[in-house]
DNA sequence: GGAAAGTATTGATCTGTATCAATGTTTTCA
DNA sequence: TGAAAACATTGATACAGATCAATACTTTCC
């Protein structure tokens, strides 16, 4: 039976670029600009004019919905992976979505027009950038499915699977978000975090002290992912 | 302030066909089959292999991801629409969601190397296909974000009002959905459905007997759909 | 360096909605 | 056509998790 995770990040590897010719690349180059976000600022706005892709060069951030009481993390950009690619739909003339930095990032804003172009005159490339709108898509359909039907603590674990296996990659690593953020990750009210998370302490599934993080029993996170 | 709805199904109008030559038309005809489905018939399985696309000619069904305990009706798909389009994704070897009739239906299957040749010849045709695959993600969001902040009432009065907007284009309508069924739209259990019906019969926002729904009080089910 | 703002923690309370159970109604199909 | 199965309804109960409130700790920045 297919096992959904409240994962925020898809397991395909970006390869897009490498379909492009030494000419498409210098293009692409020609047709973008670097910006440097700090912890905590937008980096695009549910609501605003699209006018380019986003690539995240460096750093972390989220992609989020938001209607002024709540916040809802669709998914998480670590460094390598792109951001807003709804934008290439010509249907779309803003962002269904926002995007903002965790951590100090820095973006490569990629011209639209320039982007639909190659997809355009570059059937390899095309096809990647559907490969990777289509498994963004499945992510969120099992995020989707886990913030429904999962409880509070499953919703959790899978938090820190997510965290540990895909995001930082060890087992212990020091958060870059605050317990709210993390809530909006699971679903939950902050307070709901901390009491999970002391709970996990106290049972030994993890250490915690502030915003340091270890995982010590991996195998019984995996089981409360996958009973909760 | 961008409002979310719990609605399954989006505006966008499927006209990627037309983008398609005479030939290609022809071309794809020869790669299709159409298949009947009963009410309540599998459409796809979910984790099957992917071998075609599939286009509701007739019927009304649902795409929904399921674990053995719990089902999540992802989008309803009504005459004139895709369902698993996801297949286009070389990377997918499977499919991520399973497929039902609501009713009896009338499916047409697209050989998928077919449909992926034509996406390759004709940008055009391309273009309308990812426009309607990130159509879709918006819409799936929306609901996403609904299903986690609405509470019952308000996820409720989301589907009536998608129902009546966009599947019958009609303030009266016979549901074709048992209350079990609703309460996956809704994300609640049948009970619940039951008891938001019932109210909102008393308050004379809908009038319910059986299966018969008409809209009484439409502006009131919006302002029930934001408030929830 | 110290006030202010933001963040973390803990406890108490409240409530929306699931779950369970019992009963009535409708549909299915032998 | 009549028994069985599926579906709908209603009421009672339970509980996960939100919300509220009060207090500590940390970071920010004039």
């Amino acid at each position: 039976m297919t096992e959904f995770t409240g994962c925020t990040l898809s397991a395909h590897q970006c390869v897009c670029f490498e379909k492009l010719t030494k000419e498409e690349l210098d293009y692409l180059e020609a047709n973008s600009v670097w910006i440097n976000y700090k912890r905590g600022e937008m980096i695009c706005k549910q609501g605003s004019f699209v006018s380019h892709v986003m690539y995240m060069e460096e750093g972390l951030g989220k992609v989020f919905l938001e209607n002024g009481n709540n916040s809802l993390v669709l998914r998480i950009i670590p460094d390598g992976n792109f951001l807003g690619l709804a934008a290439i739909s010509e249907k779309l003339g803003t962002f269904p979505y926002s995007g903002m930095a965790y951590i100090d990032c820095r973006i490569r804003q990629i011209d639209i027009k320039a982007f639909r172009q190659l997809m355009h005159q570059n059937t390899a490339f095309s096809k990647e950038v559907v490969d990777i709108l289509s498994s963004n898509s499945v992510q969120i359909y099992g995020r989707f499915f886990c913030l429904t039907y999962k409880q509070a603590f499953g919703r959790l674990a899978d938090i820190l699977i997510c965290l540990s296996d895909r995001i930082f990659k060890d087992t212990e690593f020091t958060l870059p978000l605050t317990r709210k953020e993390l809530g909006e990750l699971a679903g939950m009210s902050p307070e709901t975090v901390i009491r999970m998370l002391k709970e996990f302490n106290e049972d030994k599934v993890i250490e915690i002290e502030g915003k340091t993080v270890r995982v010590l029993d991996y195998e019984r996170l995996k089981q409360i992912s996958e009973t909760g």
